[in-house]
DNA sequence: ATACGACAGAACGCAACCGTTTCGTCGCCT
DNA sequence: AGGCGACGAAACGGTTGCGTTCTGTCGTAT
């Protein structure tokens, strides 16, 4: 076997042994065992369970979001969120993203890792889509951004890893309906 | 000491040992060690690591939210905001939630655990603000319950926990403005 | 005064992992 | 042909946690 098999094959692993038994649980040893792999070859790649998952999932969390382009925020939306929702849907995301979440409450690189993860997947398509937005005149110039982030991932969020309850394509068009009359309805002040 | 300081300083230590190390590291010595409490006193209350943290948790869950009455939807919703602003700040909570949440993508019986507490909790506060905001004419009759919950807790949960940005009040304010937005705008239909 | 029950603490044998080291094999390059 | 580097496997000593057991103390009720 050579070198980058390897390397693959520890990086699933890794993946299927977060996704079992969460970062806590994990081991090397078994990470190991699971890859068909000798300790020594982890160890020589990395030094420590942290870094060897730092490093496996900022490698492949690069995937990129593909940006809306219905010619409707509604519709731009609607798409945005059809994405979202078929990631979490992917059975090892469900249980790794939550689980690395919780450790990022107590792990300043790992939040830092996700915090970047984040910040290049979704801000940019955001602020392209509300841009289109601007220029069709469906929104103001000063739409707040960040509000409308977390008005549109946020309620699927919660619905798919807070109560976990089944999210369908009515409602995510509901869902789609609403965070657009939000961001459009935002801009009423004061009490 | 009595049968029950014992068993609330195992409780407190359950909560901090949690907080510190997740339930995926937390072991019963260090619950023991840091209750100052044998590992006796723990095992001839609960069978396993698991009973104990589902008992403990369960229990102290039952905190109910007050139901906002400001007379109008928008300040409900604020009121309702601030309240899970201010939960999700409590440092043993912000920690926990995300751990028992990932947790229970794995087992289910602390998910339904969580399921149990969140819809006591929030479901009923929930449903008689949108009951009053129908009354006031606010809102239609046929205002869709799930989806505001959503579109409410959703966006704050995501920028605490998954974010990890900073809420101040006036985000609350525009968070508050939008969802009501969001509410009174989600009955638009098709395309 | 005595007996009982809950307690803390220490130790048990067992298992899992840790990070490291050693061994022998195999494939590639020159 | 020979050397080199990566490999899997196994073992190392040390740590941690498990669930259980034993000992001795202390407070309360009888």
């Amino acid at each position: 076997m050579l070198q980058r098999d390897v390397t693959l094959a520890i990086q699933a692993a890794v993946f299927a042994e977060l996704a079992e038994h969460g970062y806590g649980r994990m081991s090397i040893e078994a990470v190991a065992r699971r890859a068909g792999v000798g300790k020594t070859a982890i160890y020589r790649r990395w030094n420590s369970k942290l870094q060897m998952v730092i490093d496996v999932v900022s490698t492949a969390a690069v995937k990129v979001m593909p940006v809306p382009d219905t010619g409707s925020l509604r519709g731009d939306i609607r798409e945005l969120l059809d994405a979202g929702a078929q990631a979490m849907r992917h059975p090892l995301a469900s249980q790794i993203v939550p689980d690395l979440l919780a450790e990022a409450a107590r792990n300043p690189d790992i939040a830092e890792t996700l915090e970047k993860a984040l910040r290049e997947t979704q801000q940019g398509v955001s602020a392209v889509m509300i841009g289109n937005a601007v220029e069709r005149g469906e929104l103001p110039a000063d739409t707040d951004v960040e509000l409308a982030l977390d008005m549109v991932f946020g309620p699927l969020y919660w619905r798919v890893a807070v109560t976990r309850s089944p999210v369908s394509p009515d409602y995510l068009d509901r869902l789609a309906q609403g965070a657009a009359a939000a961001l459009v309805g935002a801009h009423g002040v004061a009490p």
